[in-house]
DNA sequence: ATGAAAGCGCTAACAT
DNA sequence: ATGTTAGCGCTTTCAT
């Protein structure tokens, strides 16, 4: 089968050295002064036979594999398969291919992923890291292996990382709820110490607090068990029916919340506003569309690979950071709809 | 590093032969009559100095990767992410890597892709198969490559399968929609010589025919370009304004269906009733939720899964097919809604 | 300008 | 029961 030819067996074909068969395929022709002319036969008999190189002994002689490994929180998610297939598209124009994994924000499971990377000699990490994983990527960084993290940091660790400014993003469509009209501005957010939730947290309390208001807090534990978030955002809009306006601090939260909100069979936005983390395509669809704080995807993943690709390609060990907080765009929609009218209507 | 220690370095250490050392490692102890003793010595060995073999070494000795390859058309389409992210899950429990990619149901792409799989000698192939890949197909078969197409089959090729029938599942929400009183029922997809649309296309007429009702077809055709498609499907809608209902053969379509129908203001299901192919949780959230063809997308990642596994682990080549095809779930809901009521109102 | 040869880390057939 | 050894296919140093 085509698979089995070898750079030994070219080299026969040909009457050469096998050495002289790798120079040229591998562009050291030139400064190896090889005869254009051999170069010419290689390349031609190259391509008629489809000769492939092994890339495990490539690999094994080189130390590199050409890949990159990416782990996501949930590669199903539609934020992170965005992103996944941006990367994707990038690394694989420049002879990378990817491999990827979603670690459920679970330490352990990231911890054997990370392992498991390493062991496959990953070129580059991409990585929106769970808690806890501190101390391995430390070691990755120690081995001079390049990362870049996403969506969250480590606040301490010093690496590459690719960030939106989650707090002054919570911050402004707090304030546009306040603006509108409302007065109980809700905030349901995961239970979790995770720096870009913390961020978004203090975003709404910051500006309740300007606003000399007091805030309401739901903080729903992470299950890969749907069921049990949604029944936790049902009792806790049931309990607060003195909430007037509601803020997710995700969109796989926000979805869930629609859900419930759905169910209970309170309106958009006469009974509660609603407003929540992440653009996504359903939030356009539903009636009324739904306000949303749209994260810029296309910059996030492209900064992401060209600083990565930067590194890989990078000289030596060029020990530079680069620390990019991205903007957010805020899509106002119906659902935060002025409240004065319905508040003269209702009350 | 860590990395760096070989199976020479704990033989060494140990005072004995690498190949004892690799015997334990891969379990031939017992058929070797390896004491115990030294058993116990390199394990424990082994787990002081976290030992990892090196994977390339391996690959290159053995020939096997321990990986799977995934195709689908486009990784960050939900249909597509929730089965990648289960046969992720599976794959992993089981000891194999993943790795995937998007084909953009490109042809050409997709045959770059295989040839970069075999390059990584990818145990085995999960491929929901673009038009004209026959050939390569064919040959990963006949280098006894175990291959499961999903989504769609090639009528050509003799090869394990896991599909859905698309023919009588969109025959019944055809006939589900002139049972409700639907007498203009419009059908959008994509101009693709692809079997499943062709099936559903089928489903269609059939249903039409067997009510002796006349069809009523939009092809899009398809781009990475959204609003073309977008455009296309408005520039539809608005000519054929006789329409009562219509059904769209794919999610993809469905979510872009349903933005033009809100552009052009048009009541669900009022002026025109809506069912989509592939279930999506946005179906649910609209007002009113959208009929759609839910696919059992964990028992298609499952049998997946499982019939690739099994033929991996297959004594050899046991020349069994599988052709599995599993049956949806129509869920109706208000888009779809009695149309007889309103046509006494409108007519 | 070209070739010989070492060796990356591992597995397994073949000794002993 | 344990050790020796020959590669897997490639890159790269060193000789010529």
């Amino acid at each position: 089968m085509g698979k089995k030819i070898s750079i030994v067996d070219i080299a026969k074909a040909l009457n050469i050295s096998k050495s002289s068969v790798s120079f040229i395929l591998n562009g050291h022709a030139k400064e190896k002064r090889i005869s254009d002319e051999l170069v010419e036969r290689v390349t031609k008999y190259v391509n008629e036979v489809g000769y492939k190189p092994n890339s495990f002994a490539q690999s094994l002689r080189t130390g590199k594999s050409n890949t990159i490994g990416l782990m996501v929180e949930d590669i199903s998610n539609p934020f992170f398969a965005k992103i996944a297939r941006l990367i994707e598209d990038r690394a694989y124009e420049n002879g990378y291919k990817m491999i990827y994994s979603s670690t459920d924000n679970n330490t352990v499971k990231t911890q054997e992923l990370i392992s498991m990377f390493r062991d496959r000699h990953v070129d580059g990490y991409i990585i929106a890291p769970p808690e806890g994983i501190e101390d391995e990527i430390n070691a990755l960084l120690n081995d001079d292996l390049p990362v870049v993290l996403f969506d969250r940091y480590l606040s301490t660790i010093e690496t590459d990382h690719v960030v939106i400014d989650n707090k002054s993003s919570v911050y402004n469509v707090t304030t546009h709820l306040i603006e509108q009209g409302y007065k109980n501005i809700g905030f349901i957010s995961f239970t979790s110490v995770q720096i870009q939730l913390k961020e978004r947290l203090q975003g709404y309390k910051d500006a309740l607090k300007d606003h000399n208001m007091k805030s309401c807090i739901k903080e729903v534990m992470y299950s890969r068990n749907e069921s049990l978030m949604y029944e936790s955002i049902v009792t806790f809009l049931k309990k607060r029916t003195d909430l007037d306006s509601v803020i997710f601090s995700t969109n796989h939260l926000g979805v869930l919340g629609l859900k419930a909100i759905r169910t209970l069979g309170l309106k958009i936005p006469n009974d509660i506003a609603v407003a929540s983390f992440d653009d996504y395509e359903l939030f356009e669809l539903t009636t009324p569309p739904i306000t949303a704080i749209a994260q810029p995807i296309e910059a996030i993943a492209d900064n992401i690979i060209t600083i990565l690709l930067n590194k890989l390609n990078a000289p030596t060990k060029l020990k530079s950071r680069q620390n990019v907080i991205l903007s957010t765009d805020l899509k106002i929609r119906e659902s935060t709809s002025n409240r004065s009218k319905k508040s003269i209507k209702k009350s």
